[in-house]
RNA sequence: GCCCCUGUAGCUCAGCUGGAUAGAGCAACGGACUUCUAAUCCGUAGGCCGCAGGUUCGAAUCCUGCCGGGGGCGCCA
């Protein structure tokens, strides 16, 4: 058990006895920011005078004085603060025990959960419509779908990743047509795509080519190389259109209709989602026959049921308005609405040089995602992608996410990484031979940086944790950027290996880079971003100096 | 008009399942390389947390209203 279940259990023995009721209450029991309030603490005294009515600072007092005469060894010393808060103050010792637990557990098992409980997951992300390249604002969803799927499975569950792909209907037609014309130098039709890409495909196709086949799968390829860059890989790229081949779509009227979740009106066939709270009933089969995008999207939202126990969409900002539809559907079809978990992401704004940058250089048309990965890399695009939270609108500066420069934090953390590298390289070449950690003497780690370290690493698992129950990446994003400064401010302070460190010291601290390295690797992993083992900064001349 | 996101340091943003003195990066200023990579570190300065009420022992956080920014409200996808 942990250090933190411990202290919880004392702390309801210690409630028990005094015959608190704290039924009401979960026990809270966190990391106060500021250290000199100790290493954990408690409201829970606050949280429960007002029922008892009491004065909570008395009450604290008496918890305290409870736990006190059974404290657990670990604990040195237990304060009163503030209101009422009870404050733990911890033997080192504490931190010492999660060095061991991180190291033991290794890349593969550090803060990871059994939470999921191999419980079935599909995250389905970017389903871009297969007429025209990714842009920009793909490569957020793209991005922020691929780490929630690392995340899920980091907490034990089995994740698939779907990636819709609208084959059918008038925006597949015009951009079809679009295609045919610009091959045979004919107008593009009203409303068709006018991209310079359409040009360049076009150019490209056999003049045997049937161009639905073949458009659909010039912009599948684009699409899939644009995420492969990124390594970004789909389990299953769903087709609409086989839906509609496999009678998928009219068995899913079907079971509307034995719902009697839908009714005929002016001709066309309308869901009733007003039942489920919409503002008004949505049009499922058009007047003319056919089917409107809800209706196949409904189908494959049904299939997703059938293959996995929960549902995650990553869905762009301007989709917002059909969570409440597609929950209706699902309701209809007896899903449990929380079951499909639908994330938005809001808008990115390209800039270069705090400038907006509407058009690109290249092709006069919307920037695509493949040339922003191309000018900034794959690891700068996932990190700053990863950086914000999907709620907020992003900028996202082209000039300063290609700079390696103090700005962008990605080489911050990849550094802290490489050089992790060059300590274990330097310590081969001196001849050092790093005993078990048990045979260690940990406890000569005691500079506040290298427990520094140890605090947060404690923390990861519970962040992996919130991240995954948020759907919200960005803490790991910060986690690690806030992991990877503690750990440059221990390197500078703590030498590891040299002729005037103790030997002991030498070993305790390579455990400690070692615990810093799982750590490392764990966030860049559920980021998506590589470990680089070396990093050499090119000078001016673009020469390596290194 | 209705719905969603958002407003926090000069800039970009964390913090929002209520907690103690509101944090980080960058920019500014001042320091630190004989070292396992200075792509680093240390320090200083910088805040009516959009505004006004309310709930609470306690509000950046929850509720209501208002103001500003972005997005969405089709028998389009």
């Amino acid at each position: 058990m942990n250090v933190r279940d411990r202290l919880i259990e004392a702390i309801e023995q210690a409630l028990h006895d005094l015959n608190v009721d704290f039924s009401l209450q979960k026990i809270h029991l966190e990391r106060p920011a500021n250290t000199d309030h100790g290493d954990w603490s408690t409201n829970i005294a606050l949280a429960t005078a007002k029922n008892l009515n009491r004065n909570p600072r008395d009450l604290a007092s008496e918890i305290a004085a409870t736990l006190e005469q059974q404290s657990p060894d670990f604990v040195e010393e237990i304060q009163i603060a503030g209101p009422g808060f009870i404050n733990f103050k911890l033997n080192d010792a504490w931190l010492h025990e999660v060095l061991v637990q991180v190291v033991t557990a290794g890349t593969d098992s550090w803060a990871a959960h059994n939470v999921g409980e191999n419980q079935r997951v599909i995250v389905e992300f970017v389903s871009a419509n297969p007429t025209g390249p990714l842009h920009a604002g793909h490569g957020r969803g793209a991005c922020f779908g691929d780490s929630v799927a690392r995340l899920y499975q980091k907490c034990g569950y089995s994740v698939q990743r779907d990636f819709y792909i609208n084959d059918r209907g008038a925006q597949m037609r015009l951009y079809v047509e679009s295609l045919s014309a610009r091959a045979s130098n004919a107008e593009v039709p009203e409303g068709g795509y006018h991209g310079e890409y359409v040009r360049e495909w076009a150019a490209e196709m056999p003049s045997d080519a049937d161009p639905f086949e073949w458009g659909y799968q010039r912009a599948l390829r684009s699409h899939r190389e644009t995420l492969e860059a990124l390594n970004i890989h789909f389990d299953n790229w769903f087709s609409e259109k086989s839906m509609v081949d496999s009678g998928a779509i009219e068995s899913t009227l079907t079971d509307l209709q034995e719902a009697r979740a839908v009714f005929e009106s002016d001709g066309a066939v309308w869901l009733q989602s007003t039942q489920w709270g919409d503002d008004k009933d949505r049009v499922l089969v058009k007047s003319d026959g056919e089917y409107t995008y809800l209706l196949p999207d409904i189908a494959y939202h049904r299939d997703k049921f059938e293959r996995a126990d929960l549902l995650v969409n990553v869905w762009g900002a301007d989709h917002h308005g059909y969570i409440t539809r597609m929950h209706a559907a699902m309701s209809a079809l007896k899903h449990k609405p929380e079951d499909l978990q639908i994330a938005i992401t809001q808008m990115v704004r390209l800039q270069r040089d705090g400038e907006e940058v509407k058009i690109s250089k290249r092709t006069g048309d919307i920037v695509e995602l493949s040339e922003v990965i191309q000018e900034v890399g794959s690891d700068a695009a996932r990190f700053t992608y990863l950086l914000l939270s999907v709620d907020s609108s992003q900028n996202f500066d082209l000039e300063l996410v290609a700079q390696q420069v103090n700005e962008n934090p990605v080489f911050y953390v990849q550094y802290a990484h490489a050089r992790i590298h060059s300590i274990m390289k330097k310590a081969d070449q001196e001849g050092v031979t790093l005993p078990p950690v048990e045979k260690v003497n940990l406890s000569l780690l005691n500079n506040p940086r290298e427990l520094a370290i140890l605090r947060a690493l404690q923390e990861l698992p519970e962040t992996v944790l919130r991240s995954t129950q948020e759907i919200a990446p960005h803490r790991i994003t910060n986690w690690a950027r806030d992991f990877a400064s503690l750990f440059h401010s221990f390197y500078h302070d703590c030498r590891i290996i040299g002729e005037d460190i103790d030997t002991e010291l030498t070993e305790a601290r390579l455990w400690l880079v070692e615990a810093s390295r799982v750590g490392l690797v764990v966030s860049l992993d559920l980021l998506g971003v590589s470990a680089p083992k070396e990093m050499w900064r090119e000078d001016e001349n673009g020469e390596s100096n290194g």
